[in-house]
DNA sequence: GGCAATGATTGAAA
DNA sequence: TTTCAATCATTGCC
């Protein structure tokens, strides 16, 4: 009775079993051969892909799938190699037991009692490969899905719109979430990639003014000659700016 | 390969 | 929630 109630208090017995098993098989790592391994790698490929880009997507995607494969062959080796192993002691208990029939009484119970305890322990030994198989599975998963390690560099055209806006509000270059929206159009980037570059500009910008004074001169002269263009070009009926910043900008730089 | 630049993430602070 | 500051991970140049 005590060991009953034992292992019924022992949490639920195999309900963290069924989690691994479901995650496993969730991640085609002990599913069928083929099929649910893909449908989990599409899956979190097309989580990968929501940034930008995409293009290179099939390549990281097959390197994940190679690298899925790996842990699920090693894991139905080791799998397989355990079920043997129990296997094997339970007929050499079962033997030993036999041959000890002989010299004393062994009752059917004793017998099931001990399969029963090999079959717990090697049990126990299958649930920490599925434990660290899935660990792995994470771990693969979460360098896979993390956007660091497919970093690619805004292109020339994007940085210097973001500079130019960026310089042009150095008194305060704290895009609103409109601005941010429309720079993020401009330069086909989300908006939260435009929110990241200001964040790393404005701390990099301040850790360093002295590094950034020349690119901060070329885009004030920049602002100031599109400025003059734009007075000369009279066309300040539909220009929605501010004429009396601009007008001072352009007449305290040239 | 070493190194600086740079985009993304994270946790604390406002 | 947004921003800051530190840090990570990759890119690109030498």
């Amino acid at each position: 009775v005590l060991s009953i109630r034992g292992a019924q208090e022992e949490e639920p017995p195999d309900a963290q079993l069924m989690r691994l098993d479901n995650m496993l098989l969730a991640e085609g790592v002990s599913g069928p051969e083929k099929g649910g391994g893909s449908a989990a790698a599409a899956a979190a490929a097309a989580a990968a892909g929501g940034g930008g880009a995409g293009a290179d997507n099939s390549a990281e995607h097959s390197d994940y799938r190679a690298k899925l494969s790996q842990i699920r062959q090693i894991y139905h080796t080791e799998l397989e190699k355990y079920e043997q192993a129990c296997n094997e002691f339970t007929t050499h208990v079962m033997n030993l037991l036999r041959e000890q029939s002989r010299t004393r009484p062994i009752s059917p119970k004793e017998i099931e009692r001990m399969v029963g305890i090999i079959h717990r322990k090697f049990s126990s030994i299958q649930m920490q490969l599925k434990q660290s198989t899935c660990e792995a599975v994470m771990i693969l998963r979460s360098r896979f899905l993390d956007a660091r390690r497919k970093r690619r560099n805004f292109n020339k055209q994007a940085t210097e719109i973001l500079n130019e806006y960026f310089y042009s509000h150095l008194s305060n270059p704290y895009p609103s979430e409109e601005a941010k929206e429309e720079l993020a159009k401009k330069c086909s980037i989300t908006v939260s990639q435009v929110s990241n570059w200001f964040g790393n500009k404005r701390i990099r910008y301040k850790k360093n003014i002295g590094k950034f004074q020349e690119e901060a001169n070329m885009y004030a002269a920049r602002t100031a000659v599109n400025a003059a263009n734009v007075s000369s070009h009279g066309s300040q009926a539909n220009s929605p700016a501010t004429p009396n910043s601009a007008a001072s900008l352009s007449a305290s730089v040239g």
